[in-house]
DNA sequence: AATGAATGAGAGTTCATTCAT
DNA sequence: AATGAATGAACTCTCATTCAT
């Protein structure tokens, strides 16, 4: 009746057999998209692949693009759920610099080589709802601060802008495990390699003396 | 009649007046395709914009992603060629570290900078061929290349795997200027605050003393 | 099991429960109808306007067709009630021909204006059932019958054929206060002004003292 | 590229074949929408009538609404060439009110009776777009003003207001006429008793003596 | 070589109706 | 009796591609 957020789902499943729905249909979705990109991924072929029919599709998703961003939001928590983990147990335990970035650098990886096809349509082949690039930065946003709140226990760590360079941390992690995954795995380094060095990049910055850098 | 290369364009432009179509449609693409997306970008909107019927569109190109594919590859001679004049204009000069990464990181950012929404639905919205792909795969080699010569020149720069960290510095340059310039401007870091800090990146990397880390 | 009229309410509202059943089902379907004209009505909303769910909905009625028609049904019952009792009232009364024609199309025009989205979604926007149109028949035959029964007692009435004049005044004050209401208000006539020219029609038509006009 | 109303042809056709594709859309959608109703005629079966493809029914008509719209203005435009070449003929020579009514009252049923259903279907079952709605206005318009004209030259015509009265007397004709064709035959009524009896109604207002009747 | 009208498979979406609960 | 999740045929409309001119 009134005018609804044209991307959020239709109706919220109370019963179980509605929840299951959902959850075949996100599922589907999944797969078909990884499969057969986002062009491919037809409404009629998402509803096949749930085993559910078209029509209950669109009971719960008001079009296509509200299906992809439920699955975004639904592969960022599980990002976000994954990484956090990794990151708290991290916190307690006195842990090197070089140790923390690695155990961050592996968790990321992971995530991406979970479902790669999918994380690639989702994230870079589809359009990009503003809802969900929204949710994309506050992933980026939570993944800083508590970067952040690890470095601040790092005895070796003396940086003018705590802040900035948690943020350039994430998103350089972000942007080259997604790279090493997808795209190209950048001079053909296998995994530990790669890791090392991105690793190596990562302390080098975060223990360099120099803290006289401008950050305005 | 034979089975040809689905992607490459379908006749080599001798004449003059073909040259000047072919340009024609691939500037409309470009314009078509920044303005709308990738899905938006109909051939018959890209024929439009480029002041020419569908029919001659067909007659230079076998289908849609014939088009994308040459305004990739288009795009990416562009930024090579650019990257690489800035590039070589430091070979000569002795320069520091810290300023040859500078240029190189202002080099890429004006590249990205120059048609964001194109470059972006060349490089992230659309369906990725493989021959696009290897575009670009040979476009981040001959960068690598470079960066690797320009390093051998430089004093302070010590490392194990001269060719690995060449290769990791491309990446991490692309990945976080286009990142920068499209998604996310990085905690709303001003553009100069932002060239800082990635230049200090890549500089505490390059310098670091512990030249003992494998990559093998 | 055995085929029975598509159109006919499913089972007899005996029950209490169940009668007030139908009438939510009706009141809903006049009210989405009457908003969101016929095709707008889907049987959904009907069932959600009433406060009942689809499937009681189609308990009691076969399909929307049905509904369609029990609500056509119901409003020609209340037209037929409502200006029978003008008639009839009209009927002991010694009026004068004018008077009585000035009450008729007054009743007619209430009749119209009552719920003038709903009366032109059943009887002109939507499909007409033969049930439906014999319904309407019927009332026009009972008006008729009625108009010709109050101009037999008018002194100054004098035609050949009562029966026709009867019908044909039936079907001009119905048609023509229709349009009123809905198309287009006659050039802009005011209410009152409409009526006394519609009366004046009649009046001329019936006190014609040319009685010589064939009508077989 | 602008904005373009929904309801108007998507391009003018210029070329011969264009204008054959065109006029055969219409054909179709006559054919179809008169046969199977508004509901019924998908754009796709009116493609089919027409012998044409869907893509070509789009290229021309934005959508199907804008097909009924064209289909009525063409309706629209033969009645009024059609009534008024019989009004036009009558205006020369001298003739007797009811001759001049029978004219129209005959021209106005073979208008109605060429296509009933079509006829019916874009002017009582479907949407009433308001550029259409205007267009009806605008017919009834000028049958009025052509009505009023012939009017003005009846010696034994006497009204207070000749305006309205012609604007009536075209309500009452289009209206007595559709539903002469259309729904109920009016009692049975033979059709030549059926136009005997309208022109009457029509001969006893406007011949009447009593022009006091008030029109605000 | 060039045109642009024509094509038609297939996309997203709706809604009358059914049926397990 | 009542529910409302599920169904799927059928709809409107798009667009990559072809082909008569």
């Amino acid at each position: 009746m009134s005018p609804r957020d044209p991307l959020s789902p239709r109706k919220r499943p109370t019963q179980r057999r509605a929840r299951e729905t959902v959850d075949a249909i996100l599922g589907g979705a999944a797969r078909v998209f990884g499969e057969r990109g986002y062009a491919g991924g037809t409404t009629n072929r998402i509803a096949e692949a749930a085993g559910v029919s078209v029509g209950s599709l669109y009971e719960y998703f008001p079009n296509k693009d509200a299906i992809l961003v439920a699955l975004g939001k639904r592969q960022l928590d599980e990002m976000s759920r994954d990484v956090a983990a990794v990151l708290e147990a991290a916190r307690d335990s006195q842990l090197a610099l070089d140790t923390l970035m690695r155990r961050f650098v592996e968790a990321m990886l992971e995530v991406h080589e979970r479902r790669p096809d999918l994380h690639r349509v989702i994230f870079s082949e589809a359009p990009h709802p503003p809802e969900l690039h929204a949710c994309v930065l506050q992933l980026e946003e939570t993944l800083a601060h508590t970067v952040e709140a690890l470095l601040e226990r790092c005895p070796d760590v003396a940086l003018a802008d705590r802040d900035t360079a948690a943020h350039l941390v994430v998103q350089t992690v972000e942007a080259l495990t997604h790279r090493y995954v997808h795209h190209h795995r950048i001079h053909d380094l296998p995994r530990e390699a790669f890791v090392n060095e991105v690793v190596e990049l990562l302390r080098a910055y975060l223990a360099s003396a120099d803290s006289m850098r401008s950050s305005s």
